[in-house]
RNA sequence: UGACCUAUAGUGUAAUGGUAGCACAACAGAUUCUGACUCUGUUUGUCUAGGUUCGAAUCCUGGUAGGUCAACCA
C-alpha cells in the first residue's frame, strides 16, 4: 500500500499500519503518541522499546505534525518518588529522545479529572461505594461467574456527590469508601464489573503534597490524560487489551469528542534477562547488585555503564519489531547491535587478562623499541599509536600450549607466532616451577620481521598481543555473564523460584595488563581488547588512578567454540 | 466452566487474496597482522482439520497450543 501524500511515510509495523489507514482515510490529520511511564522505578530495556516506538513514531510521521510526549503516570502516591522521575527523564534523553515542552504528569490533571468524575456522578453513571476490600471482591464474581451488585450502587446523585465530597475533604479513612463506576455486574470482562475510578490515600504525593487525599485509578486517569493533551494513538502493551473497553467507556461516557485510541503491542522479553520492576528493586535492596546502574542489570542505566551507546540500543529497538504475539528474543541480537557498532569505531588497544611471561633472549636487556600500531583496522582515519616493546612481555596464558592439540596456531615449544604489529618470535625453551607449572617462556625474535611482516614471505598463523612487562599498566577488568543462568523465565522449574538461580560468576573481576596508552582514557570511552572484546571506563570506579574497564560483550570466538565440542 | 488476544525457519519479524522475504543464530568455504571483521554459499518455516476462491500465511468454521483478566497497582 503506498501512500500518495508524501509526508506519510511506509509503515514498518502493525501500529504504523493503523496510523497510515487512519490518515489516509481521513479518521485523523495527526499522529500523537506519549511515552508514559509510572515513575516508581528505574527505566529498563523493555522501556527503551515503547520509548523508541512512541518517539519513532512521532519522528517518521513529522511530515503531518508528529509528535510524542513525555508523560508520568503518578497516581499511586504510595509508590512514586522524584528520584525516579529524574533517573526516566535523563534515560530518555540519553536515548537521543526529547519531549520539548511537553513533559507531562497525570497529577497535572487530579482538578480536571475530579470534575470529570463529579460529571460521571451527576450521569448516574458512578457511585460511592462502602464495601470492604473482601466484599469487593466477593461481589465482583469470577471470570467464569457474574457478579452482583454492590447495596450502594443505586445512591442518590445527592447523596453520591455528598459522600465523594467528604472523601475528598479527607473526612472519611482510607478504605471505607471509594468512587465505582458504574458499568455491568456480569459483564464477562471483569475490568467492566464496576471499577474503582478514585480511592482514597492519604499518603504525601512527590508532586502535590497533601493537597488531595482522593487518587484517580490508572484505568480512569489514562484515558483522560490521553484525551487532554490531544493523542491520537495510545500505544501500551497486552496485558492492558482487556482494559481497552473500560478505556473507551471513559471518553465515551464524558461524551468526549477526538477520542485516542488505544493500541496494544507484545512486551519485550529477553533471554536470561529478569526484566520485572519488583525484581529488579529486589537486587537493588538486597545487594545482589552494587545498584540501579549495575553493568549487569537490563536497565538503561546499567546498560549505559555497561558501555552500550544510545544507538545500539535504537538499532536494537528497530530489529526486534514490534507484533502482538508473545515472544523471547534472543539476547545475542542486543550483542550483535553492540559489536557492530564499535567494531567501526572503537580504537584497539592490547591486554592480557591471563599473563604469562615471555622473555625475548636474544634482545638486549635495557632496549625499548617503539612499535607503531593503527588504531582501528577498519577506519583508517583513526590513526596511530606507538608501543613500547622491551625484552620481557606479557602474553596470555592460553596463547600457549606445551602439547598443541591440532590445529591450534598459537604458541608452541618450536613454533613461531608473530607478536601484533611488533616481531616474529619462536618458543626455545619453557621454564617451569617446582609443580610443573609454565610459569616463564624463553623466545627469540627475528630482527628482519620488524612491524610484523617477513622479508622473506614466510608465513605464520598465530597472532598474539602482548604488554611489555616494563610499561604495562595495571588495572582491574570487570567480566560480566548473565544475572541468572536459565535461558528463559518460563526454564524456572515448577515449584521454584528464579532466585534460586543468580549466577555466582556473574561478575568477575581481573588484574590486567594493559599497554600504557589505556590511562588517557576516560569514563565511558569504549575500546576494543584484541580478542578479549569490547570494553568501556567504568563512569563510576577507578582503582589508584587507573580506569576499571567493563566488558561490555566479548568478540566472537570460532576458536573457543570449536574446542568446546 | 467465561471473555479477550495470539500462532510464519532455532529466535525475532515482513508479506494487507497473487513468486513466503529480511535480520540474528547455525553450517560450509574464501580472506585475514584480531581464530574478530568482511565476502560467498547452504540448511531450516506458514500450528491442525475442513471451507470459500481461478488462487489462502492472509477470509470463514472447528480443533490444538500459548498469553491476559478476579488490586481501592500501573
Amino acid at each position: 500500500m503506498t501512500s500518495s501524500n508524501p509526508a506519510i511515510p511506509e509503515p514498518s509495523n502493525f501500529i504504523e499500519n493503523i496510523i497510515v489507514s487512519d490518515l489516509q482515510s481521513g479518521k485523523r490529520t495527526t499522529v500523537h503518541t506519549r511515552f508514559p511511564p509510572e515513575p516508581n522505578g528505574y527505566l529498563h530495556i523493555g522501556h527503551a522499546k515503547s520509548i523508541c516506538l512512541n518517539f519513532g513514531i512521532a519522528k517518521r510521521f513529522a511530515g503531518v505534525g508528529g509528535q510524542c510526549n513525555l508523560r508520568f503516570d503518578d497516581t499511586n502516591p504510595a509508590k512514586e518518588d522524584q528520584e525516579y522521575v529524574d533517573s526516566i527523564q535523563e534515560d530518555v534523553h540519553w536515548l537521543g529522545f526529547d519531549w520539548d515542552d511537553r513533559c507531562f504528569y497525570a497529577s497535572d490533571y487530579y482538578d480536571k479529572c475530579y470534575e470529570f468524575a463529579i460529571q460521571l456522578i451527576q450521569k448516574g453513571k458512578a457511585y460511592v461505594c462502602e464495601l470492604t476490600g473482601d466484599q469487593v471482591s466477593e461481589y465482583r464474581g469470577t471470570p467464569t461467574a457474574p457478579g452482583k451488585p454492590s447495596p450502594w450502587r443505586d445512591r442518590s446523585v445527592e447523596e453520591n456527590l455528598e459522600l465523594f465530597a467528604k472523601m475528598t475533604r479527607g473526612e472519611v479513612e482510607e478504605g471505607r469508601m471509594f468512587l465505582r463506576a458504574k458499568i455491568d455486574m456480569a459483564s464477562p470482562n471483569m475490568n467492566l464489573r464496576d471499577p474503582a475510578i478514585y480511592r482514597i490515600k492519604k499518603a504525601e504525593h512527590h508532586r502535590t503534597g497533601a493537597k488531595w487525599v482522593v487518587y484517580p485509578m490508572y484505568d480512569y486517569a489514562h484515558p483522560l490524560g490521553d484525551w487532554m493533551e490531544g493523542i491520537t494513538h495510545s500505544i501500551c502493551t497486552l496485558e492492558f487489551e482487556v482494559h481497552r473497553p473500560l478505556y473507551d467507556w471513559v471518553l465515551e461516557a464524558l461524551e468526549l469528542p477526538h477520542r485516542p485510541q488505544q493500541i496494544e503491542f507484545a512486551r519485550l522479553n529477553l533471554t536470561y534477562t529478569v526484566m520485572s520492576k519488583r525484581m529488579l528493586l529486589e537486587l537493588v535492596q538486597n545487594k545482589i547488585v552494587m545498584g540501579w546502574d549495575d553493568p549487569r542489570m537490563p536497565t538503561i542505566s546499567g546498560l549505559r555503564r555497561r558501555g552500550y551507546t544510545p544507538s545500539s540500543i535504537r538499532s536494537f529497538a528497530e530489529k526486534i519489531g514490534v507484533a502482538k504475539a508473545d515472544s523471547v528474543v534472543d539476547i545475542n541480537l542486543l550483542y550483535f547491535c553492540i559489536r557492530e557498532e564499535l567494531n567501526a569505531v572503537a580504537p584497539r588497544r592490547m591486554g592480557v587478562l591471563d599473563p604469562l611471561k615471555v622473555v625475548i633472549a636474544n634482545w638486549p636487556a635495557d632496549k625499548v623499541d617503539m612499535i607503531e600500531a593503527d588504531n582501528n583496522p577498519e577506519d583508517p582515519t583513526m590513526g596511530k599509536r606507538m608501543i613500547p616493546f622491551g625484552r620481557e612481555i606479557w602474553i596470555e596464558r592460553d596463547d600457549f600450549m606445551e602439547v598443541p592439540v591440532k590445529k591450534y596456531f598459537r604458541l608452541a615449544p618450536g613454533a613461531e607466532v608473530r607478536l601484533k604489529h611488533a616481531y616474529y618470535i619462536t618458543c626455545k625453551e619453557v621454564v617451569k616451577d617446582a609443580q610443573g607449572n609454565v610459569v616463564e617462556l624463553r623466545c627469540e625474535y627475528d630482527p628482519e620481521s620488524r612491524g610484523g611482516g617477513s622479508p622473506d614471505g614466510r608465513k605464520v598463523k598465530g597472532t598474539l598481543h602482548w604488554v611489555s612487562v616494563a610499561h604495562a599498566l595495571e588495572a582491574e577488568v570487570r567480566l560480566f555473564d548473565h544475572l541468572f543462568s536459565f535461558e528463559n523465565l518460563s526454564d524456572v522449574p515448577e515449584g521454584h523460584d528464579y532466585k534460586e538461580f543468580y549466577n555466582p560468576n556473574s561478575l568477575v573481576r581481573k588484574q590486567a595488563k594493559l599497554e600504557p596508552s589505556v590511562k588517557e582514557l576516560k569514563p565511558f570511552d569504549r575500546i576494543q581488547f584484541l580478542r578479549h572484546g569490547y570494553f568501556c571506563v567504568d563512569s563510576r570506579d577507578s582503582k589508584d588512578g587507573a580506569p576499571v574497564f567493563n566488558r561490555i560483550v566479548e568478540l566472537k570466538d570460532s576458536w573457543a567454540k570449536e574446542q568446546k565440542k
